[in-house]
DNA sequence: GACTACATGTAGAGGTTCTACATATCAAGT
DNA sequence: ACTTGATATGTAGAACCTCTACATGTAGTC
């Protein structure tokens, strides 16, 4: 599946990997194609504007890694993340009910 | 769930219901909020351009309803349109593959 | 006559994701 | 030393979807 498949769900996406554990933006794109069975490929120009917006939105908080080596910006779920990952899990089960319903009616 | 929660969806949500017939923009709209058990309430000003949209590509095609009476567009599942909805269907269980894959990681 | 349901549509805003580009570090091979 | 590929982050601009709010008018019911 190419990244336009996702339609709406990549916060969900991101908030559930880094429930996992914080990651760096990098390491949560091979996360997720790994998870998905390289389903999912996200280019860089999709995660990391959603990385920051996840940001400004309170929901992760990145810090850059310090000392030597390729430079990081690590990021790590929050308590309003958790709370935004547990309307995102809600939302997708309902996308899931409303599309079962009619999709099968 | 308010209609911000389909993301994408839309499109075969509407072709998935002309699939089952023919009918007019209102009437999916009804249609689809009973399909749903009245989970998609979906405004007008989202379903009609979705309508003039899928009919501008091929997907469905609509006909003014003659004679006296209110006037309607009724609408109909084109060739295309079904293959456009044989598309939504695989892209939607990748979706959900994908996001089961990840979820329940 | 007023109100509700039916019926279609436009305008403008807001948001998400895309493609393409830009930059830089590190490891491995030659 | 040099090149290549993987690692790592980011911006710019375009395209697209859905929303809210508004606009218009018909048909039926009380």
């Amino acid at each position: 599946m190419d990244a336009d498949g996702i339609h709406g769900q990549l916060d969900t996406l991101i908030l559930a990997t880094l429930n996992r554990g914080e990651a760096h933006g990098y390491a949560i794109i091979t996360a997720l194609k790994e998870l998905s069975g390289d389903r999912l490929d996200l280019p860089s120009g999709t995660v990391y504007p959603a990385l920051r917006r996840l940001e400004r939105a309170g929901s992760i908080s990145g810090t850059w890694t310090e000392g030597p080596g390729r430079r990081r910006r690590v990021y790590a779920l929050t308590g309003d993340g958790a709370k935004a990952l547990e309307k995102g899990l809600s939302d997708w089960r309902s996308l899931r009910e409303v599309m079962g319903a009619v999709l099968e009616a």
